[in-house]
DNA sequence: AGCACGCCGACT
DNA sequence: GTCGGCGTGCTC
């Protein structure tokens, strides 16, 4: 253990944060002063694993320690601000450092692999000291590389992956062979550089904010520098991204970078679009559906500044900024923005706490802000503005409700609504149907014996899906053959209910020249086909589009005439306490689609709960409404945000385990809290979940609730450390998550 | 999480 | 007699 074998003094002792599921740190000796931030290798019992250094201490002392094996940055590659959050995310969300701090850094940093520029490439160029002709009698049996080399001698220093974009489809050549041929040849010359970012703003056209948009820029300008946070609340279409354009804009001047977060991919290449359009390509993408090195280039740029704007997902909120300027949450309600496994933090809470460690403004913006939003803007935490009016000529959507008890339906259509979309076509504008399921229909079933076509591994239903004829559990992705007689009395099976592929069928015998595409997951599988549908749905070679919520986040589509809403009424009979918001959320989102151009557009709800109250305010699109009588109803039952929950959640192969546990998990919480001060904290009975068995887990859950955070992380930090001593604990796998949105 | 150690059942 | 099941403990 002593260092007699070596020439090295361990002159100094860190601490280090190891990516296992433990709330501890682990201490290592090592010859050299090593900043936080830093990765380094060390042995762990039989392994070596990538750690990172949280502190230093000048003198070892005490028991006997092992030594850092490597050293992998020569600078951290988490800076001080960024551990910070992290730190206090580990903190908040009573998660295990090491496990925070993977979540924080690219994969490809997570393996003991040295940082290094991302960027740098081979690059070639006619060689300098070659005349125009003598290439071309060299080349003159060898066509192939003679194109190459052409494309070569068009720009100064071109790299593999811009020959291959400029050579066009032309086939899989094998351009690494004939650039070593021409480099053999001394034609081309080689080398290892980055290639150079132009940085200015291509074909922009102008951005002209009205004076109400102007005035919140601002306002919100006039922060940057400090920490302050703001919330947008701006109706659908009333032009919030040209509010962050224009913020990102001043940020960027003053030479600070903007970190703009959005809930999915699925919105990113309209929104990019339009960011680089203003902003030119400092601004960089990360999010989930990029290659591990791509998100990699992009986490290098932001952290050399060379990036002016990152535009990511959720994981985006780690990014490093070398010039933190400011951070804007878009669509701020989503519930994208919650991670649901593992490290479960909420983007949008992290964004306020890093904005203020960073000190630098924090914009929040939605059409329909959650509760939380609006009640820390009336608490005066967040500065409040509001666009209540569409840009331009577009006014707001006139919104019906079809009362379905005094209606038929042909596969879930009433009369009056196909009728308002055989209007929409004569009209020569589009239409489209909500419907926020996927598949045929979510129920088969035989009629003679009542069986249900059900998942062996979940409690649920399986939906039948007709294009690929198949059996499909949304909840597990199990996928089996459909079929189409009972198994018990091979009687025919009947398809109860709706879902897209079913809208999709009966508008196609209803509308037989109409063009209809279907907008949902199964449909739209790749970022390629994403594209494409957008782009023939805004040239308007759509006439009817079929949708799930999907179709409802952040399209911009200007010939929309009709939003119909198939089947609202799910949404109105759930347990989730947060059902009411999710339904106006998801509903103002959806009919947000209509009329964004002159003609007003329409929104048509069927609904066999016409009296229902919320759909009354949405009815009447009395937001101010709907958020009083939501904000009452959290303030007399104690639940968010006017009290604070912590879920427990167990699962295991056993039925009972699960609930075993967490029954355990009670008892040692109850204890602690009768120890102490009680704090204002109730823990409820443990319950199997909504869902008790998914993917062939049982499922249980332990609700804690409480009218003040601090008992309730009082609780929590000694809570947490038990249950993870605790042997039995290893028994299930368990979780602690933090402000829950989804309570399944 | 992983990995080792340890103590019980069915195998060449 | 051993191979391997997974319960338990530990990782600076």
């Amino acid at each position: 253990m002593n260092s007699t074998d070596t020439d090295t003094v361990s002159d100094y002792q860190v601490q280090v944060a190891v990516p296992v599921p433990v709330r501890q740190t682990f201490d290592y000796l090592c010859d050299q002063c090593l900043v936080p931030g830093i990765r380094v290798l060390v042995p762990f019992g039989q392994r070596k694993l990538v750690g990172m250094v949280i502190s230093n201490q000048k003198k070892p002392q005490g028991r006997e320690l092992k030594q850092v094996e490597a050293v992998l940055d020569s600078h951290p590659s988490i800076d001080p601000a960024l551990l910070n959050l992290v730190r206090w995310a580990s903190g908040y969300y009573h998660h295990p450092i090491g496990e925070v701090l993977n979540a924080a850094l690219p994969s490809l940093l997570r393996r003991s692999r040295r940082l290094e520029n991302p960027l740098l490439e081979d690059q070639y160029r006619v060689h300098p000291g070659l005349n125009g002709s003598g290439a071309q009698a060299v080349l003159r049996r060898a066509p192939q590389q003679q194109a190459v080399f052409a494309l070569i001698s068009k720009s100064e220093w071109i790299s593999l992956s811009g020959i291959k974009s400029q050579s066009g489809s032309s086939g899989n050549r094998d351009f690494n062979r004939l650039l070593s041929g021409l480099l053999d040849k001394h034609l081309i010359e080689k080398r290892t550089g980055v290639p150079g970012l132009d940085r200015g703003p291509r074909n922009a056209p102008d951005l002209r904010l009205t004076e109400g948009q102007q005035e919140i820029v601002n306002r919100i300008s006039r922060c940057l520098g400090t920490f302050s946070s703001h919330l947008l609340h701006g109706v659908t279409g009333s032009g919030k991204t040209e509010v962050y354009i224009q913020l990102a804009k001043n940020c960027i001047e003053r030479g600070g970078q903007a970190l703009v977060l959005i809930p999915e991919i699925a919105l990113t290449p309209q929104l990019a679009q339009r960011f680089t359009d203003h902003l030119g390509n400092g601004v960089c993408l990360f999010h989930s559906g990029m290659t591990a090195l791509h998100r990699y280039r992009t986490w290098w740029k932001a952290r050399r500044g060379v990036a002016t704007v990152i535009l990511g997902t959720r994981s985006a909120i780690f990014t490093p900024l070398k010039h933190p300027g400011i951070i804007i949450v878009d669509e701020e309600h989503d519930r994208s923005f919650k991670q649901n496994d593992g490290f479960r933090y909420h983007a949008r809470d992290l964004a306020i706490k890093r904005a203020s460690l960073e000190k630098v403004p924090v914009l929040l913006g939605s059409a329909t802000p959650s509760l939380e939003s609006i009640k820390n803007a009336e608490s005066g935490v967040h500065r409040i503005y509001k666009l209540q009016t569409r840009i331009g000529p577009a006014q707001l959507p006139r919104i019906e409700l079809l009362d379905l008890k005094r209606l038929p339906r042909f596969e879930g259509l009433s009369p009056p609504l196909l009728e308002a979309v055989s209007e929409v076509l004569e009209n020569r504008q589009q239409a489209i149907l909500f419907i926020n399921r996927r598949g045929f229909a979510p129920v088969a079933q035989c009629h003679h014996c009542a069986w249900q076509a059900r998942c062996d591994r979940c409690d649920a239903f399986l939906t039948y899906h007709r294009k690929s004829n198949t059996f499909r559990c949304h909840h597990c992705g199990k996928i089996t053959g459909a079929r189409s007689q009972c198994p018990n009395c091979s009687k025919d099976i009947s398809h109860v209910g709706v879902g897209t592929q079913r809208i999709e069928n009966i508008l196609r015998r209803q509308f037989p020249r109409a063009n209809i595409c279907r907008f949902d997951r199964d449909e739209i599988s790749t970022q390629r086909k994403l594209e494409k549908t957008l782009e023939e749905i805004t040239r308007g070679r759509i006439d009817i589009i079929v949708g799930t919520q999907l179709i409802s986040k952040g399209h911009d589509f200007p010939g929309i005439a009709l939003v119909g809403i198939v089947d609202p009424d799910r949404g109105l009979y759930s347990t989730d306490f947060r059902a009411p918001e999710y339904l106006f959320q998801q509903l103002t989102q959806v009919a947000g689609r209509a009329g964004r151009s002159s003609s007003p557009g329409r929104v048509i709800i069927q609904t066999s709960h016409p009296e229902n109250p919320y759909l009354q305010m949405i009815l009447n699109q009395d937001i101010d409404q709907f958020y009083t009588h939501c904000t009452r109803e959290r303030r007399q039952t104690g639940l968010p945000p006017y009290g604070f929950l912590a879920l427990w959640r167990a699962e295991s192969k056993n039925e009972f385990a699960g609930q075993r546990f967490l029954q355990y998990v009670r008892r040692l919480g109850m204890h602690l809290l009768s120890g102490s001060d009680p704090g204002r904290v109730r823990i409820m009975d443990p319950v199997s979940s909504p869902m008790e068995k998914l993917a062939g887990q049982y499922r249980a859950q332990l609700l804690v609730r409480s009218e003040d955070r601090k008992s309730l992380h009082r609780l929590l930090a000694r809570w947490v450390r038990q249950v993870e001593t605790a042997p039995r604990s290893r028994r299930v796998r368990w979780s602690i998550d933090l402000d829950p949105v989804d309570l399944f």
